[in-house]
RNA sequence: GCCGCCUUAGCUCAGGGGUAGAGCGAUUCACUCGUAAUGAAUAGGUCAUCGGUUCGAAUCCGAUAGGCGGCUCCA
């Protein structure tokens, strides 16, 4: 028969299989037939088109991943007999298995898993794939309760949870057993595959990373399940880069940076999720927020200001209350008064922090008629504001309780809306730009049909999202959906942004809003002197100062342009008799705004360079005699360079050229 | 909010039913002329908080707070 293999017709013999064709390359872990991923055991049906997956590939990895799943649940269910399987899919950089254990897995249990994994792997145990009815795969996995569920729940499988989709689905119905070396089936999942042809291919580069519970289905009602993290790659070099990025990671993390450049930190006596700015981050702080606004200003926005805390009649014409109750703080009952007999006499009123500013913005422009000559109508502020996260998520700097939000509402006519919703975008883009952020995602959220969360008529939603579709897709970013992630009362673009190790992160958003402007009653007086209901735009350009804060700080590893250093040049004499030398040009330096600092300590010349270096201080000035004697200082940058004897003018003015430029 | 783990000096951590240790940091003194650690001395802890068990608790148990890893959530 012939098929055709990578792209070349050739023949071969019926009946041939994909590990028969692919002998030869031992990096092969499973082929695509016609585009399908199918196992290497499987027969290749004529006139098939065929390629080889190499495990290094994202398709191969996948594969891998998975079938490292499968060789984790076997170890599990031999050392904990009775324990059930949930769903193990693959997931980015690894794999994961749900189980539902009588007991959590303990560290120790990790390992005793990771070494009964490794003697699958040695066994070399295959993979056999059976095709099984729907009767038959109930029987086989007559004990495992969630398997049967799966199977009951069909095709919708995929919804459930990240990665079911490779349970069960896609037509017809699989169970992948484990064999071992005498031909005996030694474990069984319900699975839709593929799979390699055997465990050695997973080799030693695997490891169980860390357990932690799931909810099943991913629903909070359902039961809580134990899941395994796991991670395997094709070579253990691999492996070893991989775990050489998490701690690359660990140092960057913004919570630890926090405290070693001490820039902010998170005091018990405030609250969980509650930041304070020391000195050194409150420049920063300050810094991002001066430019930001100076570049709001710029692009026609009017800076405004609102109070923290309101009645919260406020929040009920706005309509985040009761839908947004939970993640408000709740109420302070105030202004009650009551007699002796403890009777009440003067009702109390009911106030909020408030945790989102439009509402607020809509009573500015409400004060006062307003004309389409004053549309489009943009208002900015750094609005603070509080949301009762739950306990469990709070995260560092960028899951937090109290935030400012660099927030911005344009007021604008329908027509308007489109050129406004492109004007933004575009503003946000080159903000992100302008911090070292390059490698952006667009995410559009829309409305879920099925959920009564969302306020507005069906047209309203289609003609918004249409306009915010056709911009996002304007800039050439990628756009990826985002069913059912809208706010209540319109849909959203959010920019996600890639840190320095690839991490992405939803920084800025930009919503489309018909409904606010009619429960507050906005409106302007049109040309024709009719009174018109605006669209109001939503947008925030870093989401929160705090949380882009933490990016950025993981994005630099600490080490900040110049522009936003809290400290930009340390002074370091080679020895003490240069300390006034350098004194002086530290003067110099910040009479024209540089924040710079003299190390006049009594510590010696490479005890200071090292705390400099370990300071990440873009600018370090050194000063010797050779210095003096030309009227000169010597640079030292973050990265070691050095470049001597550079004439104080000039030296001065290339520090200050680099932080007006923003050059890192 | 849920599950698990954790909380000892400013930081990173060791120890462990008989009232505490290291390194870094800090302070002081001496030293100090060329690019990542000079030396010595000193100070610093109700072992998160509260309650219980015990002759005795930092150590064991419980609650609370805070943190970490996930899940759920994220206007």
């Amino acid at each position: 028969m012939t098929i055709t293999v990578s792209g070349e017709e050739t023949s071969v013999e019926a009946g041939t299989t994909g590990a028969a064709l692919f002998a030869d390359q031992k990096t092969t872990v499973v082929m695509r037939v016609d585009g399908e991923l199918q196992d290497l055991s499987r027969e290749i049906p004529a006139g098939a088109a065929v390629e080889p997956v190499d495990v290094a590939e994202q398709d191969g990895l996948n594969v891998l991943r998975h079938s490292a799943a499968h060789v984790m649940a076997q170890a599990v269910q031999q050392l904990f007999p009775g324990s059930k399987l949930g769903i193990g899919p693959y997931v980015t950089d690894g794999f994961y298995f749900d189980f539902d254990v009588a007991e959590p897995f303990t560290p120790e249990d990790l390992k005793t898993i990771e070494k009964a994994m490794q003697k699958i792997i040695n066994q070399g145990q295959r993979f056999e794939r059976e095709v099984v009815s729907e009767e038959e795969a109930k029987r086989a996995m007559a004990d495992e309760p969630y398997k049967l569920e799966l199977l009951g729940a069909g095709d919708d499988a995929d919804e459930t949870a990240e990665g079911a989709g490779v349970e069960v689905g896609g037509g017809e119905i699989t169970i992948y057993h484990n064999v071992d070396r005498n031909g005996e089936r030694v474990w069984a999942d319900l699975c839709r595959g593929p799979h390699l042809p055997h465990t050695k291919l997973i080799a030693n580069a695997f490891a169980v990373m860390r357990s932690a519970a799931a909810y099943w289905r991913g629903d909070q009602n359902n039961q809580q399940l134990q899941r395994l993290y796991g991670t395997a790659w094709p070579t253990k070099d691999d492996l070893k880069a991989y775990k050489e990025r998490l701690a690359e990671a660990e140092r960057r993390d913004h919570r630890r940076l926090g405290v070693e450049l001490d820039l902010f930190s998170f005091p018990d006596e405030l609250g969980s999720g509650l930041p304070v700015f020391h000195p050194k981050g409150g420049i920063i702080k300050r810094e991002m927020e001066d430019y930001v606004r100076r570049r709001h200003i710029e692009e026609g926005f009017e800076y405004v200001g609102t109070p923290h805390i309101s009645k919260d009649v406020l929040f009920h014409t706005s309509g985040h209350l009761p839908y947004y109750a939970d993640s408000m703080f709740p109420p302070l009952h105030v202004d009650e008064e009551r007699d002796a007999e403890g009777n009440v006499t003067k009702e109390g009123q009911e106030y909020r922090l408030k945790a989102m500013n439009c509402p607020m913005h809509n009573l500015i422009y409400r004060s006062r008629g307003r004309s389409y000559r004053e549309l489009p109508l943009r208002m900015f502020e750094f609005g603070s504001v509080y949301r009762y996260e739950q306990s469990g998520v709070v995260h560092g700097l960028t899951r937090v309780r109290g935030m400012t939000q660099d927030d911005s509402h344009s007021y604008v006519t329908r027509e308007q809306a489109p050129a406004e919703v492109e004007h933004l975008l575009g503003f946000v883009l080159s903000l992100l730009r302008d911090f070292g952020l390059h490698d952006f995602y667009l995410e559009l959220s829309t409305r879920d049909e099925d959920s009564e969360k969302f306020i507005g008529t069906e047209e309203q939603w289609e003609q918004a999202t249409d306009v915010l579709r056709r911009v996002a897709e304007d800039t050439g970013l990628e756009l990826v959906p985002d069913p059912g992630g809208a706010a209540y009362y319109g849909p959203k673009i959010s920019v996600q942004a890639r840190d320095a190790l690839g991490r992405t992160w939803q920084m800025s958003t930009i919503q489309y809003d018909f409904n606010q402007p009619t429960r507050f009653g906005l409106e302007y007086q049109a040309a024709d002197g009719s009174r018109q209901e605006p669209v109001m735009i939503h947008s925030a350009k870093f989401g929160s100062i705090e949380r882009f804060m933490g990016v950025l700080v993981e994005h630099y590893a600490g080490a900040f342009p110049a522009w936003l250093a809290p400290v930009q040049v340390r002074a370091i004499p080679v020895a003490e008799p240069f300390n006034d030398y350098l004194a002086e040009i530290v003067k110099r330096l910040k009479t024209r705004g540089v924040r710079a600092e003299l190390d006049d300590g009594t510590e010696r010349f490479p005890k200071k360079i090292r705390t400099a270096s370990k300071d990440k201080v873009p600018f370090v000035l050194i000063a010797g005699g050779d210095d003096h004697d030309a009227d000169a200082v010597s640079f030292r940058f973050r990265d070691g360079e050095q470049e001597n004897q550079v004439p104080v003018e000039e030296a001065i003015e290339r520090i200050v050229t680099t932080i007006e430029q923003r050059e890192v």
